[in-house]
DNA sequence: ATAGAAATTTCAACATGCTAAGTAAATTTA
DNA sequence: TAAATTTACTTAGCATGTTGAAATTTCTAT
């Protein structure tokens, strides 16, 4: 508590922020080109996955939450997606409030074109790395992630 | 080439995309309500901040190279910055075609105020890690700034 | 001088995202 | 069972961020 921080940890922590930064930018830019290649949005393209991974059908409620936008959003974002032809909607059988968002082939076909942003660029390289620096690659990132996602790093 | 990964390499590539994707959302997250505590939204936090560390006074075209966007984005940026009292537009004396924007008393309290989103939330924890840990954390990150950073990751 | 390059702004268009209000179906309750 | 409430969505309207193309102003080099 009374120790100050060094100059080596000022200088680390910086670098360490500048580091984080050059991977936000790079991720975000990224997603921008990948969705672009697929004739997409980034947002089109994530609501695109999301129904993927739930086997091709699921409902707006669903959705906004997983992407923590609002279900007016979201709905938005179908609209584009059902007049590009990528999903459609269908009224639930079982609950009829429902609404079930569901992929067609050619929204399978533009998923599998355009797979995740990070995947693209990342995995390749990260594959390339010799077994012990992945593994050492990741417990960093966790820890990073587990430092930023904490809701109590209260001093 | 020929070499197929293995399960453990692609868990460990699973693994870490995930905690990127993490760590992604957290500082979107935290970005919102930084800015938002300021009083402005983060796209103008970030010209401010721009701004400030070039000494107070920038072109848009400095800007929009930093940020990775249009001159265009920038004019509207700053125009919303200008609207609030945080810069001014000063032609410049020596290329009259360059604007210097300049930021003003009150920019510099919203900057002060407003310190950098990941800043906020990460040095803290940063500098809480054992020496060896920061450094093996560094090393980690800017390894993978370069690999998602360089142009060429082509197989 | 004059043509061309450079720095900005303006404009039109789109994408994202929100809130508030509205519709429709299911559930609860009186 | 009829009314009230809740749940799931959609609509409408608004603010912001972005961009590309065209217009403007100001250099710069020939």
């Amino acid at each position: 508590m009374t120790d100050q921080p060094s100059d080596t940890q000022r200088h680390r922590t910086d670098d360490s922020l500048i580091a984080l930064r050059r991977i936000l930018r790079a991720t975000e830019q990224y997603s921008r080109e990948l969705a672009q290649a697929a004739g997409l949005t980034p947002a089109q393209l994530r609501v695109l996955q999301i129904t993927a991974t739930r086997g091709g059908s699921t409902t707006p409620k669903d959705m906004a939450t997983q992407m923590r936008v609002s279900q007016a959003t979201v709905t938005a974002l179908v609209d584009k997606l059902v007049a590009r032809g990528m999903v459609q909607r269908q009224r639930s059988e079982t609950d009829r409030r429902q609404t079930n968002v569901v992929i067609t082939p050619d929204g399978w076909d533009a998923v599998k074109d355009a797979p995740d942003a990070l995947q693209q660029r990342y995995v390749r390289a990260f594959e390339k790395l010799k077994d012990w620096e992945q593994a050492q690659l990741l417990a960093s990132l966790e820890r990073v992630a587990a430092m930023l996602d904490a809701g109590d790093i209260d001093a």
